[in-house]
RNA sequence: GGAUCCUUAGCUCAGUUGGAUAGAGCAACCGCCUUCUAAGCGGUCGGUCACAGGUUCGAGCCCUGUAGGAUCCGCCA
């Protein structure tokens, strides 16, 4: 199925070429979509930019432009307006071609990338000797939408975890776990069975009460480090143990199962070659002992130079070390075309560093895109960074269980004043899906770099924009379905729009291809929530307005469709927000 | 001292390569359920796009400066 946006910029373009000559083929035609329907669906905006080369003013240019178009098929006649705009209004027997199109397709019409590209997405980078908390939330919600925006549009995508799983803290857990599970058999027990949790609030109790066992524990990162066998045992044991417990989180929030965990350990190995390829180049110098590379762009209080340290004076190497290894193992090993990035903007100073030493050092191939997605922080609803009473981040388990049990009381209460009887898991089930759909969507819907405000009230909101009101919508077509007994897939789509909120819903529905390229390139996933928001807003008018399962044949097929479509196009789209959809609610 | 990001309606936020009259939601107020779930729909109210210059046929968007806010800055990640 053809994108009618391009389709009609290569037509604009060679109207271009007719009237000005092949110079202009490749022209941009400056097609965008109207703000105004009463400009029509499309404007090209070109004329205007060509007055000046041209010598010549734009309403006679868009008159030539429009004298040459061929666009009979798909629009009416072009009309020139204003300064020099040339409005496009679409044919309804074109729009209904293209919805019977989108309903004969399974993916809703939407092409596929050509070429797909090898693409790296990030997840969070949690330090796994810690429970996840309120800080790997966004991550976790922003990197699997990412992953599943680029996976669909047919690139072969590899999901990374860069987890921190080699340093201090996980002295103390294996100090613990030696000393309370002295039995091996115990041990891998504890640690198949056990709360991460729960050991590492023990562990840290041990850690700060006992300055014997502080000692152990030092000693066991340095064991660790030195490749002690039994450390290393218990060292494993632990990780599984943090895996168990990330996965039930990651199964609560629909985080994919095929992420692969690279973390510092993995990168061991391929520390020193960064230090040696370094020096090859050129750019590292010691100072103080540790061994640096002096950036640009980047200077002390005094407007010195400030240095990036990959190995530090004691012989050590640390996360830019990690992080420049972790690049260049991606490039050569993982051939991606493109690597997404996705951390908090703390770390944009970081990630800046990185990429203009890796650039300097040629480590990065001119073919290979590095995108760099950062996000704003998780605030409280006091202005300020999500805290726990007691001032630490909170659990991410705790935020994800209040949204469940607000969601759930609010159901209670709502089948109470309807008089409705659901079973307990029908219940259950609604809250959960609800709940965490609520605490995704409010975290997506909202522009990525900027901070945003955690506040159960809003993103509960059955109103607005928010994932609630976008379920019901899907509920609600899904309700058609049922009642009028009718199979959505087995619908033979003859379209005929009659009403304006049909024709509304039509051209809405036939933009979300654009959409999800827009998310591609920006890597914006607010895009997409904005673009269903409106969908689900549409459809509710035109759900207000034009009866389904009573009008008459052939209209009756027609609206079947367009509710087919938009339940298909709700679904997609929460999917690739990573939100699951409900029949009933 | 430097770097990055930000400042749009009372509140929370959109605003797509610069395009026609700056948009939503919430809150407030007024309407609409004998008809597919009213968790819905319609309407009213609400703006010096932080400020000042500049570029342009055209600026919320690009450039410069100012004010305010957030985050980060040599051996933590």
């Amino acid at each position: 199925m053809k994108s009618t946006l391009n389709d009609l910029k290569n037509r604009v373009q060679a109207a271009l070429a007719g009237a000005f000559g092949a110079d202009y083929r490749d022209h941009d035609p400056l097609l965008v979509s109207t703000n105004n329907p009463k400009f029509g669906d499309y404007q090209a905006n070109v004329a205007m930019s060509l007055a000046k080369p041209l010598k010549s003013n734009p309403r006679a240019i868009a008159t030539q432009i429009a004298e040459h178009l061929k666009v009979s098929d798909i629009c009416e006649p072009p009309s020139i307006a204003g300064p020099g705009f040339i409005n496009f209004k679409l044919k309804t027997e074109y729009l209904e071609a293209q919805l019977e199109s989108m309903h004969s397709s399974d993916r809703l019409g939407i092409a596929t990338a050509e070429p797909p590209q090898k693409i790296i997405v990030d997840y969070p980078s949690p330090n796994i000797a810690k429970e996840m908390h309120v800080g790997h939330l966004r991550p976790a919600v922003i990197g699997e939408c990412l992953a599943r925006v680029v996976e669909f549009l047919g690139h072969d995508v590899q999901k990374v975890s860069h987890i921190g799983d080699w340093g201090t803290p996980f002295g103390m857990l294996i100090a613990y776990l030696q000393e309370a599970y002295p039995d091996p058999q115990a041990a891998a027990e504890a640690s198949t069975s056990g709360e991460l949790a729960t050991f590492y609030r023990q562990a840290k109790k041990r850690f700060d009460e006992d300055e014997v066992f502080k000692e152990n524990a030092r000693q066991a990162v340095v064991k660790l480090q030195a490749g002690d066998t039994e450390v290393l045992e218990a060292w494993k044991r632990v990780c599984q143990l943090s895996k168990r417990s990330y996965r039930k989180i990651y199964d609560l929030l629909s985080i994919s199962q095929d992420i692969v965990d690279r973390g510092e350990s993995f990168y061991n190995p391929f520390l020193p070659a960064v230090i040696t390829d370094l020096k090859e180049t050129g750019l590292l110098v010691e100072d103080n002992g540790a061994q640096c590379v002096f950036l640009e762009g980047f200077t002390n209080k005094d407007g010195e130079a400030l240095p990036m340290i990959v190995q530090k004076s004691n012989g050590g190497y640390n996360y830019s070390t990690t992080d420049l290894a972790a690049l260049r193992y991606r490039i050569n090993e993982d051939q991606a075309d493109r690597i997404i990035y996705s951390t908090d903007a703390g770390q944009s100073n970081h990630f800046a560093q990185i990429f203009q030493v890796a650039r300097r050092a040629s480590w990065v191939p001119e073919n290979v895109d590095l995108s760099y997605a950062p996000f704003g922080l998780v605030l409280g609803e006091d202005g300020k960074r999500l805290k726990s009473r007691s001032g630490e981040a909170v659990p991410l388990k705790e935020l994800l269980d209040e949204a469940i049990a607000r969601t759930r009381t609010d159901v209670e209460n709502r089948l109470t004043a309807e008089e409705r009887t659901e079973s307990d898991a029908f219940i259950q089930n609604v809250a959960e899906k609800v709940g965490i759909g609520a605490v995704k969507y409010a975290d997506l819907s909202q522009n990525r770099v900027s901070d945003y405000t955690f506040s159960y009230d809003r993103m509960l909101d059955l109103k607005g924009n928010t994932a609630p009101y976008m379920l019901y919508a899907y509920v609600r077509v899904r309700g058609i379905s049922r009642k009028g007994e009718v199979d959505f897939a087995q619908l033979d789509a003859q379209m005929k729009l009659t009403e304006e909120s049909e024709f509304i819903l039509a051209k809405h529905l036939l933009q979300m291809d654009l959409v999800l390229d827009d998310v591609e390139r920006e890597l914006l996933p607010n895009r997409l929530c904005q673009y269903l928001f409106e969908l689900s807003q549409k459809f509710n008018q035109f759900y207000d307005r034009c009866p389904v399962l009573q009008a008459p044949e052939p209209i009756r097929t027609s609206r079947l469709v367009m509710c087919d479509l938009t339940a298909r196009s709700l679904k997609l789209g929460l999917f690739l927000l990573g939100i699951d959809v409900l029949e009933r609610m």
